[in-house]
DNA sequence: CTGTTAGCGCGTTCAT
DNA sequence: ATGAACGCGCTAACAG
């Protein structure tokens, strides 16, 4: 790497002070027209590249949010990184994305290295923390929690009722006639996933329906969980005329095990999923899901935390999973 | 913000000098077992966070590689970074990720933000940006292009033959018995839209047959342009036994104009995509594509970086578009 | 509007 | 193994 060019070279190519050439390429200050131009033809000869660490360490703060997502490749969390994105398209701020897949040697994990950054504000998209330093975090800097909601910090975080949206799900397949509703879980560790069972359970309780322990099927969201989950259903004969999978991708997947099967969607099987990814609407047939607003949280989010940053206070809206009623549902047979 | 915690004050609290603190905090150094249990203690205590910034200042570089993609959400973008993200993960380094949609006020963009933080290389996934800028940092810092060609760093590219891909595929529809497949091309701007449609033409030329304009649809490499161009040429009445989407998305656009035309894939039309994304092989029916390695594109860059970091040479391995036939193609009716 | 002087927090010589 | 002093490049007080 070549020697830098600093303030103070192009000070002096300038003939003027370094101060005043770090004003001017800062913006902080027009300075003289005249100035002005030598300053930035000198900045334009000498190839000048300003130096965000030093800036940084100058100001004691830097002009990036940190965001937090367990997995950079999950659908749902680009949707929340593009509100993110678009939210803080305008303002001076710029995201600095972590992801919990990096490592890093030992223990300095994502977060670690987004606090050492010192980024102006945080938002955490769902991901297991320990409560306590969230809140301490929270009171250090402007933080907005993403999909779940956290005891100590509950005015701070952005998410949808899971168990709700689940029990509305299950219940509008029930006032279809279904009375066979499998139903796609979601790996034990994540957060969301006894709360969408409870919400498949409830719907089925109100029903005066018994919840059976063999249309319950484990998934982890990915997309062949749920294609494995159906075929076995179908191997063992078990009866069904309605799969509730916990996520789209697992939906995807239980698609084309259906298919496979020579199970007609809607007319034999409905299907619903949870999410509406993006892709949804384009599945054969279109999709019957839960929405969960992830571009819209995030949007809100951005804001919300630039807001905070304005020294204005936030409170967090409410967001609603919305059931969005596409061709893979049906009337039961 | 509460006042930061220094290493002054740890070295105060675990009485010690400063720059053993900072030694032991780094890792630089062990130190005595009682020294150094009474600085971790004290850093604990005084809940301790370092300072990247000053860190970085001071070293005069920092510990992480930039990664520049024009757009965060898009699925192929979202391989290329999981590539990167896993080369890099048993590193010290970290990816620092750049998106050209962030403006950040004036002419200061993404590129300009990752060279400003002195990242120790830079990858750089298909981008239009001047070429003789992207051939100046390569002198300076470890760069590596992914999916396109730029002529003055050849040997820094990592890229398919998009001509050759999109040959194979014709190539392989016209083996099938096809004599009309239709085209959707992709946006006039994507530097990848012409070679794929050359190799469209070319395949048709070598089997003796002729273009037809009437084939060739305008698409923009989103699902809806997909569904809208099939939707078109039924309307128009225009015969066609097959389809060549340029992409994945627009081929699940296709896929449910198709659909929704009762036009049965692949028995009596054949659909084809190109990228194959995670979802194509779940597809109703699972989706023939061309694959291109993004993953291992991402994965491979950021190894070259780390190696050239390391002072060794890195030659590019050669990628291929890899055509993957599933179901949604068959012989022509 | 401009120049001067001090740091920002950490790494890195040198000593000891 | 430890301590003291200086410097990284820039911003932020002051003066003028």
């Amino acid at each position: 790497m070549a020697k830098q060019v600093t303030i103070y070279e192009i000070a002096k190519e300038a003939g003027v002070s370094p101060s005043t050439a770090a004003r001017i390429l800062s913006g902080r200050s027009q300075g003289r027209a005249k100035t002005r131009a030598a300053v930035l033809a000198a900045a334009k000869r000498l190839n000048y590249q300003l130096n965000l660490a030093a800036q940084n360490l100058s100001r004691g703060k830097s002009m990036s949010i940190g965001v937090l997502v367990p997995d950079i490749a999950d659908p749902f969390f680009v949707e929340i990184l593009r509100g993110i994105e678009k939210g803080l398209h305008d303002s001076a701020y710029f995201p600095l994305i972590g992801s919990m897949h990096w490592r890093l040697g030992e223990a300095r994990n994502a977060l670690d290295l987004l606090l050492g950054h010192r980024v102006g504000g945080l938002i955490v998209a769902t991901t297991h923390l320990p409560s306590e330093r969230l809140y301490r975090i929270a009171q250090e800097i402007p933080l907005l929690l993403i999909g779940e909601v956290v005891e100590p910090i509950q005015n701070r975080c952005l998410a949808i009722d899971n168990e709700e949206a689940a029990y509305q799900a299950t219940r509008y397949l029930i006032d279809l006639g279904h009375r066979r509703i499998a139903y796609i879980s979601g790996p034990p560790l994540h957060w969301h996933t006894a709360p969408r069972l409870d919400g498949y359970r409830r719907a089925l309780e109100e029903a005066g329906l018994e919840l059976q322990p063999e249309l319950v099927l484990a998934g982890n969201y990915e997309e062949s969980s749920g294609y494995h989950a159906v075929k076995e259903l179908v191997r063992k004969g078990i009866p069904f005329s309605a799969v509730f999978a916990s996520n789209d991708a697992m939906a995807y997947g239980a698609r084309l095990a259906l298919f496979e099967s020579g199970l007609a969607v809607p007319e034999q099987v409905s299907l619903v999923g949870f999410d509406d990814l993006p892709w949804s609407s384009y599945l054969i047939p279109p999709l019957t899901t839960v929405r969960q607003p992830g571009y819209e949280m995030g949007l809100s989010a951005a804001r919300g935390v630039l807001q905070m940053l304005s020294g204005q206070p936030f409170q967090p809206p409410r967001f609603y999973g919305e059931l969005v009623v596409r061709n893979s549902s049906g009337q039961a047979p």
